[in-house]
DNA sequence: GGATTGGCTATTTTT
DNA sequence: TAGCCAATCC
């Protein structure tokens, strides 16, 4: 092979990139900090890093990249593949939780669990929660089931704190509850969200010759958006990459916005401390080459306020001039915010031609989504939401899903519990009570129980059987119908649409719809991606794990409307950010503590930095919150950006 | 066992 | 306001 620098191919490659991002780029050994400002083509960077690797006759299965979401992983590969010609299905580019799902499955042995085994989401892991604490006849009055859920999820991404010293009751109990809690997750077969991180790092201490086995498989590692990681996976990627140390961070502190979710912003700050200081690079990205200058001024402006930052910012640099300053809009009540919005839409959309995909609206919180879209469906403008209650948190898609992961994994307790009397088997909350309180005492799965019809009597015994019956006889096939055929089949089996009928939620028929036409979905991109027909637990893995804007798709033609949390790594022409209000945002939450403030300001920050065209900022005077009439002030983000750079709408 | 009602409360962001 | 839960009644 040529060195790559002669490589006709690979010098092309070099030449679209600026010097600093070229340096980046081919410091490929080593530890780098890459501190990579909003809009500086960071993604670019990592492409043509793993590109760039691979052209240096590195394999691709020696790379491992981790990206934030399932659609930045996606984007990725497609980038590297498009790069460097042809498909590189050993190159590992996936996100955390995906990554450790794959280790689990294979190693699952290891932690004496079945390699089918299910991932509990956040609403699984209540209920499992909420039915530890009724068994135990404990007082959720004192005991918050959801206290007792953020109490775990916080040990979980903390495996190396060490033991509180906090000996009250409640501390002592919530402690208890905890180990009841991993204990019945082990019984159902079923890891959740924390355990994807934390049992793979748990593994790798356990079992040196395996750690050994990946550390030297993936000499390079990338990972993105690394200042939104957090204890536990700042360990197993410092651990995954002790030997080789070819590790490669990229992330921008003032986009920190998780934090409330574990993220520490010590993992990129402190990230060299970890290294020999003459082997360690950093490099700054500091060229925005998305926005025009005066919406980064605004922008800067902002940030400055934050006065924890721990390192000096740098500014963000652009040669974009604008004709347009940032637009601010205060109107009387939350309908004038949303007539602005749609007549701004519809002007631009008319004047400049471009189409609705240019546009995202983002918002602090979901609820402020209804408003809008009331506004936008009644002139008749395509948008689309992301996040909130998703398609997959419905409650008949949740349904279908519990039966479909029985059917893999029948110890699943939390699913059996939810549809084993949906349809109406006559098998009510005295029966399952009773039942779970006996499997739990026996120290087996609700199913067991399920299975050999025990302590069931009288017309409840006749529903557990049928349940039982049903759930054998899918097991049995699944193997030989294909995925659709198989969610049909059970739809009918269970009467599910006649069930829905009766409950008067006909209104819901279409989820079902919709829901197996998805599954359709899922088998036809699978096979144009030229993989295997998806078996039912590949496509539940892939569900579960499904982030909220995975399926976001500039195509449509649709205006977008999400969280500024779902915002990031995003870019459109259009940016409005609305509800820009005391106690919205800042959201009152943060009111009393400073670092939150600093955090909320951070989330403005990344909205603002979306905008590649024009950014309008809007808030207004009178709002419902909560049901009543409230009087709003303007944000104090709002006073904070250099009023140079703004312009005040109407005025 | 199951449906209905009334009262209460929480209201941030999500892999 | 809406969604959740517990008590109540059939």
């Amino acid at each position: 092979m040529s060195d790559p620098f002669f490589d006709p191919d690979t010098h092309l490659l070099l030449d679209q990139l600026s010097e600093v991002q070229r340096e980046a780029v081919t410091s490929v050994d080593g530890p780098v900090l890459i501190l990579a400002g909003a809009g500086s083509g960071k993604t670019r960077v990592i492409t043509h890093r793993i590109a760039y690797l691979l052209a240096r006759g590195v394999q691709p299965a020696e790379i491992l990249a981790v990206t934030f979401t399932n659609k930045a992983a996606r984007e990725m590969r497609e980038r590297v593949d498009r790069l460097v010609g042809g498909e590189n299905r050993d190159l590992w580019v996936t996100t955390f939780h995906s990554l450790g799902s794959r280790l689990l499955r294979r190693h699952a042995e290891f932690l004496n669990y079945d390699s089918d085994f299910v991932i509990y989401d956040r609403d699984d892991m209540l209920r499992l929660v909420k039915r530890i604490l009724k068994d135990g006849g404990y007082d959720t009055d004192r005991i918050k089931p959801a206290e007792v859920l953020s109490r775990i999820e916080h040990w979980k991404s903390h495996p190396d704190e060490p033991e509180d010293e906090d000996d009250s009751f409640l501390e002592k109990t919530i402690r208890r509850i905890a180990v009841r809690y991993q204990n019945e997750l082990k019984r159902a077969n079923a890891f959740d969200f924390g355990d994807l991180l934390a049992r793979p790092l748990q593994l790798f201490q356990e079992q040196p010759e395996l750690l050994a086995r990946y550390q030297d498989r993936w000499r390079y590692i990338l990972v993105d958006e690394y200042q939104d990681t957090n204890r536990v996976q700042y360990l197993l990627t410092k651990t995954l990459a002790g030997k080789h140390k070819n590790l490669c961070v990229v992330g921008d502190e003032d986009q920190s916005i998780y934090s409330w979710r574990g993220a520490d912003i010590r993992n990129i700050l402190e990230f060299e401390a970890d290294y020999d200081p003459a082997e360690f690079r950093t490099f700054h990205l500091v060229r925005n080459y998305r926005s025009p200058r005066v919406i980064l001024e605004a922008a800067q402006s902002l940030i400055l306020n934050n006065r924890y930052g721990h390192k000096k910012t740098q500014p963000l640099e652009s040669d974009r001039e604008s004709p347009w300053k940032v637009t601010c809009f205060q109107g009387r009540d939350a309908r004038a915010e949303a007539s602005f919005l749609r007549e701004r839409i519809q002007d631009i959309h008319r004047t400049t031609g471009a189409p609705y995909s240019d546009f995202a609206v983002f918002y602090r919180t979901h609820a402020q989504s209804r408003l809008l879209e009331e506004a936008l469906h009644l002139s008749n403008l395509p948008y689309r939401v992301f996040g909130g209650p998703r398609f997959f948190e419905r409650m008949e898609v949740k349904d279908l899903l519990a039966y479909l992961r029985i059917i893999v994994n029948p110890k699943d307790s939390v699913s059996l519990e939810r549809v084993i009397n949906i349809p109406r088997r006559g098998v009510g909350a005295t029966t399952l009570d009773r039942m779970a309180l006996a499997a739990s005492e026996a120290g087996e799965a609700l199913w067991a129980r399920v299975e050999r019809l025990e302590g069931v009597k009288g017309k409840a015994r006749k529903g557990v059987e049928a349940f039982r019956d049903l759930i054998v006889d899918f097991r049995a096939r699944k193997s030989d119908m294909t995925l659709p055929a198989l969610v049909e089949e059970l739809v009918n089996a269970i009467d599910y649409r006649p069930f829905l009928i009766e409950q008067g939620r006909d209104d819901r028929l279409e989820i079902v719809d919709e829901f197996e036409s998805l599954v359709r979905e899922f088998v036809l991109e699978m096979e144009t991606r030229g993989e295997a027909p998806p078996s039912l637990e590949t496509f539940l893995e892939s569900v579960t794990l499904a982030s909220g804007v995975d399926t976001l798709d500039s195509a449509q033609g649709q205006i977008t409307l999400m969280t500024l949390h779902n915002a990031k790594g995003l870019e459109f022409p259009f940016v409005f950010i609305v509800g820009m209000e005391e106690g919205i945002f800042p959201h009152a939450s943060a009111f009393s503590d400073p670092h939150q403030l600093e955090e909320e300001r951070r989330l403005c920050y990344v909205g603002m930095t979306r905008a590649m065209q024009r950014l309008f900022l809007t808030c207004c005077g009178f709002r419902m919150v909560r049901g009543r009439d409230s009087f709003q002030m303007p944000s104090r983000f709002l006073s904070e950006i250099d009023r140079s750079t703004i312009s005040v709408y109407g005025k």
